[in-house]
DNA sequence: CGCTTTCCATACGCAAGCGTATTGACAGCT
DNA sequence: AGCTGTCAATACGCTTGCGTATGGAAAGCG
């Protein structure tokens, strides 16, 4: 928990340390607020460390969005995938999407720098392979072809507006019995 | 419609020249983008011009926020206006949002800058604004109390993400076909 | 015609951030 | 013990962008 801050132990550091600490950064600062040196503050070092494992900051940024895509996404699925019941599958991935909110803040994150060269491909893939998959559930509760990518299309966008304007504008922010009729309000709506 | 770019006849420039410049350099460039010597170029002139407008960049960004607030959401609103019945008035409002794209280009700009002190209560105020009109305009069609509360936020949320998926995330992007067709989906899903 | 107001140019200073170069410290191996 | 590779500190240069200071041109007015 404690391991990200002031870390007095004076360990070396390796590129997984940096990787994770810029994580951090981009869930609380945004992309635009990863800097090297404030990074090095944060981990006790200079940017003497930071060159050593990294060429430069986009490498930094690219290494951090890769491990994201590579741990963040799949986990969601792999715990959806273990319920049987399509329309049970829906249900669960909207209200997996009211808790675990550190992983939303992150991606919230991301989707503020949407122009960014480094970061808009890794969005495009990420956002594509949710909507196809959301397809595909769709398409297993029973609405066919293009009508399950439209709906799936639907919901995302209602994932990503609602984290745009709950997370970000706080007096839009709701209180967790509120949170919870609301995303049963989302689920009768959009499940069939 | 050539009056922004190079506009070579030299005539001197008030606040409101810099005000417009600038809303149309956040539509291209976001808000981060907007810089003063970038304008200014932009523009004809130096930096001492726009230094004899606006104290600085901040006044700036918040003279052409207000600028925007004050024009562009009331020009939606009152346009819908002049429809009587609530549930045509929710699809028009629907398909206006898939035409008249440069006002969304702003928008979506907006929306990548939510964390900036300047622009937060700006889309804080114009998102409160919106969905209270679209709750009343819910409860007008049928809906009662809170069921017009959600359903005007699940639409909003809707209309915001698919703003952040298209506008931004070139590859996401549908066709004219698609992108009505796609609406009467949303139009079918969200209105009663 | 001269004076004032309005708008703009030029030339600075300054801070943030990136990236480089050089040197140092410490660990593990032989 | 000495070598080598790994990680880090220090110091520097460079660019970008903000803001200031000061002087100049041009227009309107008296």
């Amino acid at each position: 928990m404690d391991s990200s801050v002031a870390k007095l132990e004076r360990t070396r550091l390796s590129a997984d340390d940096w990787e994770k600490a810029a994580l951090e950064s981009i869930a609380e600062n945004g992309v635009s607020g990863l800097a090297v040196e404030s990074l090095a503050r944060r981990l006790g070092v200079t940017k003497g460390s930071f060159y050593w494992h990294f060429s430069n900051r986009d490498a930094l940024l690219a290494a951090a969005l890769a491990r994201w895509e590579r741990t963040d996404t799949h986990n969601l699925i792999a715990r959806i995938e273990t319920l049987t019941d399509p329309l049970e599958r829906l249900r669960e991935l909207f209200r997996a999407s009211s808790r675990d909110m550190r992983s939303h803040r992150t991606y919230a994150a991301l989707l503020t720098a949407t122009d960014h060269k480094v970061v808009a491909p890794v969005l495009e893939r990420v956002a594509g392979e949710r909507m196809e998959y959301l397809a595909r559930v769709f398409a297993q509760a029973g609405m066919k072809g293009i009508e399950a990518e439209y709906r799936a299309r639907l919901a995302y966008s209602a994932y990503v507006g609602f984290l745009q304007l709950t997370l970000q504008l706080k007096s839009l922010k709701l209180s967790n019995e509120e949170l919870e009729s609301y995303v049963e309000h989302v689920t009768g709506a959009l499940i069939p």
